[in-house]
This record gives structure tokens, C-alpha cells and sequence, in this order.
DNA sequence: AACGCGCCCTGTCCGC
DNA sequence: TGCGGACAGGGCGCGT
């Protein structure tokens, strides 16, 4: 669920509050969001008593960071959601997995109903071996019009499915992953290699613009995202392909599709993408 | 070895 | 109202 846009809003809002605070305790009421080789045990001891420095985003992952260069990395899976107590909302939190009570009587709460989320703990070392396995952040200046185009001709699988792997690009997702074909004007089952160097180049912009303008709307929530107060976000309103299958093309009127590749939808305008 | 598939899990919605 | 099936922002491990 959470993409990019989600997990930055998550992060801005717990950069603004975390940093300085303790972990006093730890309680696991769902070991099966660590990841396979953490414990509950070790998850506790290892955070007990360690400050948080700074919250960052990698792809769709959010980042506590804590002293000495440990790190608890947080995938959200369809459905994980991070809330600190402190929020309102908090209390509606219903699927809680970790929670990780704070000195300052706050705590954090990972709340995840399909439990397809995971938590890692890594070290420097460890952290730098699962950042090299992910790809370029988009909202980076790495990501040029000519890196997108040099990993797409080297790709024979479907564009949407192409912009989904995220050893190439990292945190896009299948909403994001098919608004951008929309504005570029790209049918999703496009092979990669078949994307001209001129569609690669709208491809990158769009998927920058559509990324900014997700973040400024604080995220898409179609059911289950909540941001790190519980809130909703606001992007949905304006999707112009994702679940938008039946309704007219906001440009030309006709019926948008929805075909299935890879076992997961991608939605898309017949007469504006080609 | 890149790529596609099935699966992990809970909840919701739709047709009968 | 109940029941079965399809489907959902992701990603891993497996086969080919």
C-alpha cells in the first residue's frame, strides 16, 4: 500500500517529533512482521534505553535512526501504518504489532492488519547492504532522463511492471507506477526496451511530478493508509487512471481499462496511451 | 538470469 | 442474511 509519497509523509511528520527520545520497552504481538532472523528478545535489548537521532525515508521504507548507527527499518507492506500515541487517532489503531513505549510517556505503535510489513534492525554494515540492493530514489538528482532511459532499454518485462522493481527505482508503486504512464502517455503493457528515449525523458518528469504533487496532498489512501497521526491523505481526489476502471479518461472521455499483469491491475486510457 | 507466478494475511464488496 | 469468490498501496522464494 504505502509508496513513496506515503512513507515521506510518515517520516516528516516523526522527524518532527521523535528525535531526542528514548526507547524504554518494547512489546511484540506480532513476531511475524520481523524480519526472519530478529526476535522479539533481541528487538527489545538491542533498542532498550537507545535515543532516536533522526526518522529518513529509502523508497517506500521509513528509517528510525538510532545512536551508533543503528537503524530500525520499517516496510509498510499493504497495510503497516506507524502512529505515535500522542495522536488522537491513535486509539484506532486495531491491529497493532509492535509497540514501542518512549521516556517521554509516548510510544510508538505499529499497527499492520494484513501483517505483510516488516521490521529490520541493521547496523551500519547491515544497512549498507540492503540500501546498495535498492534502486535510484526518483525525487533524487540521480534520476535523469538518461538513467531512466538506460535501465528501460535494458528491460524486456511490461513498463508498469518495470517501474514496480525496486532494485532499478525505488518506492514506486502501482498507483504512482500507472498515474505516470497515464501522463506520458504510455500503455502499461509497453515493453520496456520499447519506450522511446523521448517517452523515457516525460516518463521521469511525470513520475517526479505525481511523487511532489502525492507528497503535497500528504498520500493516496484508498482504505487502509494512515499517516503518523492516524489522518488520512489526500491525493485520491486527484488519480486520473488508478481504480478508475469504466469512468471517462479525464482528457478524451473514453472508458479507462483495467487489465491484469503479473497478478495485479493496471489501469490505463486506450486512445491517450499507445 | 530475467521474468512470471503463487503465496503470505485480513477485510470488504459483490453476486447469488 | 449468509456464503463464496475476487480483489486490495508489497515483496519474497521458487521455478523456468
Amino acid at each position: 500500500m504505502p509508496e513513496l509519497p506515503e512513507a515521506e509523509t510518515i517520516v516528516r511528520a516523526l522527524r518532527s517529533r521523535l528525535p531526542g527520545a528514548r526507547v524504554e520497552r518494547v512489546s511484540v504481538r506480532h513476531a511475524d512482521v520481523l524480519a526472519p532472523d530478529l526476535t522479539p528478545r533481541r528487538l527489545a535489548s538491542r533498542l532498550r534505553g537507545r535515543r532516536i537521532e533522526d526518522v529518513t525515508r529509502r523508497g517506500k521504507n521509513v528509517v528510525l535512526v538510532f545512536e551508533d548507527e543503528l537503524r530500525l527499518v520499517i516496510n509498510l507492506g499493504m497495510t503497516g501504518r506507524v502512529v505515535t500515541t500522542d495522536a488522537p487517532r491513535a486509539a484506532e489503531m486495531r491491529h497493532v504489532a509492535v509497540r514501542f513505549e518512549l521516556d517521554d510517556g509516548r510510544a510508538i505503535l505499529y499497527d499492520d492488519i494484513r501483517r505483510f510489513g516488516c521490521l529490520d534492525l541493521r547496523d551500519a554494515e547491515g544497512w549498507h547492504r540492503r540500501d546498495a540492493e535498492l534502486g535510484l530514489e526518483p525525487l533524487s538528482d540521480a534520476f535523469t532522463p538518461e538513467s531512466l532511459w538506460a535501465l528501460t532499454r535494458g528491460s524486456t518485462t511490461p513498463i508498469r511492471n518495470f517501474l514496480l522493481d525496486q532494485r532499478r527505482i525505488a518506492g514506486v508503486g502501482n498507483i504512482y507506477a500507472n498515474e505516470a504512464l497515464f501522463r506520458a502517455g504510455i500503455r502499461p503493457t509497453r515493453r520496456s526496451h520499447r519506450v522511446t528515449r523521448r517517452e523515457a525523458s516525460a516518463l521521469r518528469d511525470h513520475l517526479r511530478d505525481v511523487l511532489q504533487e502525492s507528497i503535497d496532498n500528504r498520500g493516496t489512501t484508498i482504505s487502509d493508509y494512515r499517516d503518523a497521526f492516524g489522518e488520512s491523505g489526500g491525493f485520491v481526489q486527484w488519480l486520473r487512471v488508478y481504480d478508475r476502471a469504466g469512468e471517462p479518461c479525464v482528457v478524451c472521455g473514453t472508458p479507462i481499462r483495467r487489465v491484469v499483469l503479473t497478478n495485479r491491475s493496471a489501469f490505463y486510457c486506450p486512445v491517450c496511451q499507445r
